[in-house]
DNA sequence: AAAGCCCGTTGACAATTGTCAACGGGCTTT
DNA sequence: AAAGCCCGTTGACAATTGTCAACGGGCTTT
């Protein structure tokens, strides 16, 4: 799986032999069975971690137990909470696979560490945080704007292959309605 | 006005002397009244903004009129439409000035120009995506797990300034919901 | 100083979305 | 192969939020 996370970084920037070595060195395969965690509620969050293959999801849990999925990441995604890597304090996400799905961690410091070694990766890392800025912003404009049938159909059309992937009601919960509002809504879609 | 970019610059990174005269070098000054347009929906953004006073909000206008704001941004914070200027493609967004403000504007050529030779200024503002991106998260978040009420409560706990400075139809409007539902909200409020 | 507009509020009602319960099909586990 | 659970759907009803109209106070403009 190794060789898929180094095909992704070939893809974002032209990494020597050397720097690879240093990358895969530091990097450990973690392999995942569908509902499985990486990460809960309450653990500190200490590593960078990229999808090799599969998908996960990060969520939370409301007091009435509902479920609200922040975002899901498959393969050559990266996934992980920055906010308690960055804070040390315990995380308030919970992330498990919605498939079976392998994933290479990096320790924070070893990642921070690599960073500073290898100029690439720091402007890969930047270039990734823009992107990920935009395309929440982008999400945020459609959450506060679009009606819960608005939002279904701007997600067939952003992310028609996730449509067919991800079981439906963990569809519903990434576009913040119940699992019933989103099968009514499908229904009446002609 | 300079001199408050200046202060901001300087608490975000030890800049030299000849770097803060480069930087201000390529600034301009644009003075705002309130109500007045920074960027029109249609117009492609091409510079870096920092607001040094006053208050701009950042929105859009769907179908039926009703506006949609995405942030608002107060003395101190950027503001402007990252996802036009890197695409050079017309805006899908309005930018006007809440309240009388004064805007520094740094071209967007001249920028990435000034970014390449000051690397305290490349990093500065990697550090601000980075924590942009944190921000824009943590709004998803609540946009899509709280109620109408919740997320009222949320934005006063998280920016109490904003409620005392910025009108409430705004408030309501960057919150997602109706002038009528954030009113009868603050009636019920204890 | 007067006129007009912006703003927040309220009521009545409509539309949207959520809640709860029940069901059946099919996948997973034993 | 059988049992059980997960998943999506449906109906009935409730809660939440939006729509439309009207109003008054106060700020801004002339």
């Amino acid at each position: 799986m190794f060789d898929l996370f180094e095909k992704y970084l070939l893809s974002k920037a032209a990494f020597t032999a050397g720097e690879l070595q240093q990358i895969e060195a530091a990097s450990v395969l973690r392999k995942l069975r569908k509902r499985q965690f990486l990460l809960q509620e309450g653990e500190v969050w200490a590593y960078y971690a990229f999808v090799a293959s599969g998908c996960l999801r990060t969520y939370t849990v409301d007091a009435k137990g509902a479920e609200h999925i922040l975002n899901f990441a498959v393969e050559n995604w990266w996934t992980g909470d920055l906010q308690s890597l960055e804070s040390g304090q315990p995380s308030g996400y919970n992330i498990d696979a919605v498939e079976d799905s392998t994933v290479v961690l990096i320790k924070h410091e070893q990642f921070e560490h690599l960073r500073q070694q290898i100029p690439a990766l720091h402007e890969m890392v930047n270039g990734l945080l823009h992107r990920s800025f935009l395309v929440a912003q982008a999400r945020i404009q459609t959450v506060i704007s679009y009606s819960a049938e608005e939002k279904y159909r701007a997600f067939l059309q952003q992310y028609p292959a996730f449509a067919l992937r991800i079981p439906q009601h963990m569809v519903a919960s990434y576009l913040g309605m119940t699992t019933e509002t989103l099968s009514r809504i499908r229904r009446n879609l002609v």
